[in-house]
DNA sequence: TTCCAGGGATATA
DNA sequence: TATATCCATGGA
């Protein structure tokens, strides 16, 4: 995608490719923040000031390397969207969110962002992990930093309880526990079968949490994060019936391959946001 | 008051 | 392997 590095900032020139509301707001992340136009996401311990200027968007960070990988900056959606457009639904789906990017976060954040999100909503969620990260992140002034690996050990399930994430708090201590036990997160170059196996081993990640962490952290295209807007998707296309989300997952993956993730992306964006029931 | 939210664990057959 | 039930919390 067209952008260049200029006075420690990045300057996005394709808009057709990048939108800053569609890419925070199609439920991937959960640590952002909105005021007049100025949007602050904070990844790890990096923060990003996202902004536009005329018809260029504006990333300025503290680390412009990590911003380029985790805003995917080093891939031309274009003809993904081109390949995708043939399919049912996808070219009004594409139309709406045609500045969606998949987003390569750090995967304990990942890990512990869509533990906290299952049987949960959105808003509840981003206000849980703003608890977490102020109780437990360290403090850079202006953010918090998402907490260390040794700082989420060193809490019990009281804790978490207490700071809203309710019988998931169990899970949280028991997964944070197994990673620092030697859980390894390089799951980059693990197929995602194995990958999804291994993430499914951690408490209080069923298929669907899976789903997304290989999705949003590992940046795995072959899945398909079944969730209940993803079920009226699946119905509206018309597929074979069935209850079963795997089975949903499973014939969706089948039928759009590697551009899965971003199908799915695109079509929980548009479903959502226009509160398609 | 009940229902729902980017579901998963557990028990049961 | 497939289905039923329980789980904290807060907003609608």
């Amino acid at each position: 995608m067209d952008y260049s590095i200029l006075n420690n900032q990045i300057i996005v020139n394709d808009l057709s490719q990048f939108d800053i509301k569609q890419m925070l707001e199609s439920g991937q992340v959960f640590r952002f923040s909105e005021e007049d136009g100025n949007y602050k996401i904070i990844a790890e311990n990096v923060i990003c000031h996202l902004k536009y200027e005329y018809d260029r968007a504006i990333i300025s960070s503290s680390d412009i390397d990590f911003a380029i990988k985790y805003f995917d900056l080093d891939r031309d959606y274009a003809p993904i969207k081109q390949r995708l457009a043939a399919y049912p639904l996808m070219q009004t789906a594409i139309d709406y969110g045609k500045g969606i990017r998949i987003l390569n976060q750090p995967p304990l954040e990942t890990i512990v962002s869509f533990i906290i999100s299952a049987n949960n909503n959105i808003p509840r969620i981003k206000g849980i992990l703003t608890r977490l990260c102020e109780c437990l992140g360290e403090d850079f002034g202006e953010y918090r930093a998402f907490p260390t690996l040794e700082a989420l050990t060193s809490e019990d399930a009281a804790f978490y309880r207490r700071i809203g994430a309710g019988y998931r708090a169990e899970y949280l201590v028991d997964t944070v526990r197994s990673i620092a036990d030697g859980f390894d997160l390089n799951l980059y170059s693990v197929a995602t079968p194995e990958a999804r196996k291994r993430l499914m081993t951690l408490k209080g990640v069923g298929g669907k949490v899976a789903d997304c962490i290989l999705l949003f952290a590992y940046h795995k295209e072959d899945v398909f994060p079944m969730d209940t807007w993803c079920k009226r998707i699946y119905r509206d296309f018309s597929l074979p019936a069935t209850k079963s989300c795997a089975n949903m997952a499973h014939t969706l993956t089948t039928m759009f391959g590697d551009l899965s993730g971003y199908a799915q992306q695109y079509l929980f964006y548009y479903y959502r946001q226009n509160n398609i029931i």
